[in-house]
DNA sequence: CTTGACCTTCCCATGGTTGGAAGGTCCATC
DNA sequence: GATGGACCTTCCAACCATGGGAAGGTCAAG
């Protein structure tokens, strides 16, 4: 399996794919005698592995390390849930600090006529006015 | 003032003022004989106007405009309004994104013992067993 | 005059991903 | 057997916002 089919059944880009190897997060692939990227089933549940884990926003590093967990079949489950709650932790980080993006802006936005006229209470508190 | 002072009472980095001058978003600053920059009254508050958007998750081209925007005293606050609903549409995917993984990520993480045990519902889902 | 805290410009790194250039390979069709 | 198009290879650069650090100049206090 080419490159690009190993992309297509994956979900991650053939780009990606030679990305992840050159960082290590993939064991080089086999080469055919051209030169040609080969990848079989295992190739691919791997990157199926690696695509689910980076949709749930996991970085390049914490990846590596849930890959090294999967492949270990004795690790104990703690380490993996410890890691996936950190991740948690992470998220919850995030959609606070978004959530309060929001609420200040929507707040912005909503004192604003959004008409012809000049006055605009969202540049003004940029600007720095309490509103 | 110098750019030390400027970033201090502003809350943007030295670094950053440097950054937004040589990217346009701010004029170049005035300079001593010696090259220093000095930043007067009015520069300090268009450097706060830029670190309040920023804090709000504006992009430095979205800033542009606001920016532009905020020293046309004639615009009509529809434009401005129209660009900050526009951010809040942003926003609004950005956290619909982060929910849905944090709302795999938490159901994964609830179904796993997290014990000496090896086996791993996180990493089962990972690796695409339907949960 | 020295010292330390500032300033200058310049280049590099981050993280994840994409784009493109320049060149080689494979396969089907003429 | 040549041609063309779709694939592959490597390498280099860009995005965004920010920070680190080097090498060197300047300022003010002791």
């Amino acid at each position: 399996m080419n490159i690009g089919e190993a992309a297509k059944a994956s979900g991650v880009s053939a780009k990606m794919i030679r990305h992840y190897e050159s960082v290590g997060l993939l064991p080089p692939a086999s080469r055919t005698e051209a030169g040609y990227r080969q990848y079989g089933e295992k190739d691919l549940r791997t990157l199926q592995f690696i695509r689910r884990s980076r949709d749930l926003g996991f970085s390049i590093e914490e990846i590596r390390s849930l890959v090294s967990l999967w492949q270990d079949r004795t690790r104990p489950s703690r380490q993996v849930k410890a890691l996936a709650k950190q991740h948690l932790d992470f998220l919850d980080r995030k959609l606070a600090e978004l959530q309060s993006m929001k609420h200040a802006l929507a707040h912005l936005v909503s004192c604003c006529h959004g008409d012809e006229r000049p006055d605009c209470p969202i540049l003004e508190g940029l600007a720095g006015k309490e509103s």
